[in-house]
DNA sequence: GCCCAGGTATAAA
DNA sequence: TTTATACATGGG
């Protein structure tokens, strides 16, 4: 079980069972950490936060116990239990268990629903950096500066501006899909409390009436902003995963859980390319 | 310069 | 209903 020890640098967490920082933060499942060498410095629901890890030591700097209990816990969604999520795929088939070996500090992190929707929309036909680079112009731009940092702007400010005042993101075509995001959910036709009390095929079908919203968007948002693990966001990489190691199967095979097995096969593939020969 | 990026909308076939 | 192309921009 993982213990706590507050210093007055912040909070310490000791042998917390499959938590891996880096595997977490450079998975390509948020946009807003950056890797500052050895440590990682993120920027999350308007907090700014600070985080690195020695071995089985996780530091988070400027957190206290009571803030950790209150948000951070929850953020990194410490109370799934990932060690039986991973055991349990491992035995499904070798390379299953070959991708929980390598990826199986990665965690699902709870993310907020806006931000992740706006950014997976930013993400389409794109690249990380890149991705980074316009979240964060969007953020300095339109988002609200307090303790020392620019939140995410809310869908109101966002769905009251034009393509031309998006101009200065340079998110490309990608402007009139996050002012219709932004329009749709600010006028509550897209609501996350909504997409969470009812079934994934409903909630993508919502999701996807938005433009530029397709299902592996969609399915992202599923997974990475309303935590719903059974989400598994297909691109044509996967694709070529589940046809050669799964061929004919759906994510189904998978269970509740299929996101993370998603995650994890996704990541191992990309590290291992030589499997596909 | 050139290819491509964890896609999607739209126009053909 | 399936298959091709354009799309804005800039990372590597």
């Amino acid at each position: 079980m993982a213990e706590f020890l507050q210093t007055s640098d912040g909070l310490e967490i000791y042998d917390l069972n499959n938590f891996d920082i880096p595997q977490t933060l450079d998975c390509g499942q948020c946009f807003r950490w950056d890797n500052l060498g050895t440590r990682y410095k993120g920027i999350v629901s308007g907090r700014g936060i600070e985080a690195y890890q020695e071995g089985s030591k996780i530091s988070l700097l400027g957190v206290s116990r009571e803030e950790f209990e209150f948000f951070w816990a929850d953020y990194f969604d410490i109370y799934t239990d990932y060690s039986k999520i991973a055991k349990t795929f491992s035995g499904m088939s070798p390379l299953m268990s070959k991708a929980v070996g390598e990826c199986s500090g990665i965690r699902i992190l709870k993310q907020d629903f806006w931000e992740t929707l706006c950014s997976f929309i930013v993400s389409q036909n794109n690249n990380i950096p890149r991705i980074k680079k316009i979240i964060n112009l969007l953020c300095t731009n339109f988002g609200e500066y307090s303790n020392g940092v620019y939140a995410f702007p809310s869908p109101e400010v966002l769905a009251g501006l034009s393509e031309e005042d998006l101009l200065v993101i340079r998110a490309g075509f990608r402007a009139k899909y996050i002012i219709d995001a932004a329009q749709k959910v600010a006028l509550g036709i897209v609501n996350a409390d909504d997409l969470r009390n009812t079934n994934i095929d409903e909630a993508v079908f919502t999701l996807m009436k938005i433009k530029g919203v397709g299902i592996k968007v969609a399915q992202c948002v599923m997974l990475y902003g309303l935590h719903d693990l059974s989400a598994f966001p297909v691109d044509v990489w996967m694709k070529r995963v589940m046809d050669k190691f799964f061929p004919g199967s759906t994510p189904e095979i998978f269970g509740r859980y299929a996101g993370v097995a998603q995650q994890y096969l996704y990541h191992y593939s990309r590290n291992h390319p030589e499997i596909f020969d």
